[in-house]
DNA sequence: CTCCAAGTTAAACAACTGTTTCAAACATTA
DNA sequence: TAATGTTTGAAACAGTTGTTTAACTTGGAG
């Protein structure tokens, strides 16, 4: 049975070259051709190049979210939860993960690609298999900053997301100006440490004098 | 002399598509066909493709680093620089720069893909271009943040960046989320209003226990 | 007016894209 | 062993891509 052999080498390939190049760039006789099976495979085992691409984002984030939830439920129950504390266990679900591959930052840089390349049908996806997920976070994290306004909220929470995904998708190369720099080496859990208190700052800062809408 | 006007409406609409659709997915016959332009006017005037996002950011970037290297000048002669102080500076050129095309937003993305698109040759053209004016801001950003170890200052000014633009690059797809969920019409002043105090706080976030290094 | 360079146009170029086809090879079950 | 359904293979498909060519139009200087 070759079968299992082919869709993971698919699957590995792809998400080397969406990572390095992007995935308009990337073309299925790209990836087929490096991964040595026939170009027809990847419409056979996954009928569509955005099949595929959707295929390589559930490979995380299904074992990523099973996990999280379990998490969060455990944290559902309590009776209040501190913004350190979620945060640090979305950090620990983050990184045990992928760590059976040890390419959180290969998974980082295609999360930052899909956000912000024009892929529209990737967020769709994301937003439907994983929305719930986000859904129940994002709520904990309301009781967490309860006086922050929701809309405050909002805002900082894309903030934050930014900056996690555009360090970690960005992270080879800054890594290596940290090291010929600072002659520091820096591991996923050394970034991670310096995140979480950038991350806690950023959500408790002080809230800007409202804003005077006005239309338009 | 079509020359000039034809010149314009290849920018204004390659700038209008790239935003909307990426770089990547953007054909210079959609450009070239909305703009009602001939086909081959991209290469005669820009020479090829990558010229002309090239050109579309330089339309941008030159006259804002003329006024951001004036501001840093002013700066610069000063004994000391808060923190506050540089980065309201960094917001207001941000912002007066394209006031002339309101089209801020516009710029934002298409500095978010720049980065996040795996398009090589983009960053590269930024940092030979526009490198040295940031390195004049980082040099006032470490006087204004004496106390911050240079490696922490470092991944900071990352995070930050991620932070700004990443929401900028999503921007208008959040900006609609916040309409529906908040009633709040976001405008880019608002934002940059959000995003001031948020940056303040995070890079004046306490350092964490130094990370033992650890070979490899 | 003449002439020349600057700009525009339509057409063709070669290369590449995702997808489909259908015969061959394979593994599995009866 | 024979029959079955699954997986691979090479080739072709129709469409799009960025770029180039060469003929054509145009505006202004000599």
């Amino acid at each position: 049975m070759a079968q299992s052999d082919t869709v993971v080498r698919i699957l590995d390939t792809a998400e080397a070259l969406f990572a390095e190049k992007g995935f308009a760039e990337t073309s299925l006789r790209a990836i087929t051709s490096r991964a040595k099976v026939n170009l027809a495979a990847v419409n056979y085992h996954f009928g569509s190049k955005k099949a595929l691409i959707q295929a390589v984002f559930a490979r995380y984030l299904d074992p990523f979210c099973e996990e999280f939830n379990q998490e969060l439920a455990i944290l559902e129950k309590k009776s209040e939860v501190s913004l350190e504390e979620l945060l640090e266990v979305l950090a620990r679900c983050t990184i045990s993960v992928p760590a059976t591959k040890g390419s959180l930052s290969v998974f980082m840089r295609l999360l930052g690609l899909a956000y912000t390349q024009a892929q529209g049908h990737m967020r769709r996806y994301l937003q439907e298999h994983y929305g719930q997920t986000f859904l129940r976070f994002t709520n904990l994290l309301k009781l967490s900053s309860a006086d922050l306004p929701d809309a405050e909220r909002f805002w900082r929470i894309h903030f934050m997301l930014g900056a996690v995904v555009f360090t970690m998708s960005s992270l080879d190369a800054l890594r290596d100006i940290a090291l010929s720099d600072y002659d520091e080496k820096t591991r996923i859990a050394d970034l991670v440490a310096r995140l979480l208190p950038v991350v806690t700052a950023a959500m408790q800062a002080p809230v800007p004098e409202q804003p005077e809408l006005v239309k338009q």
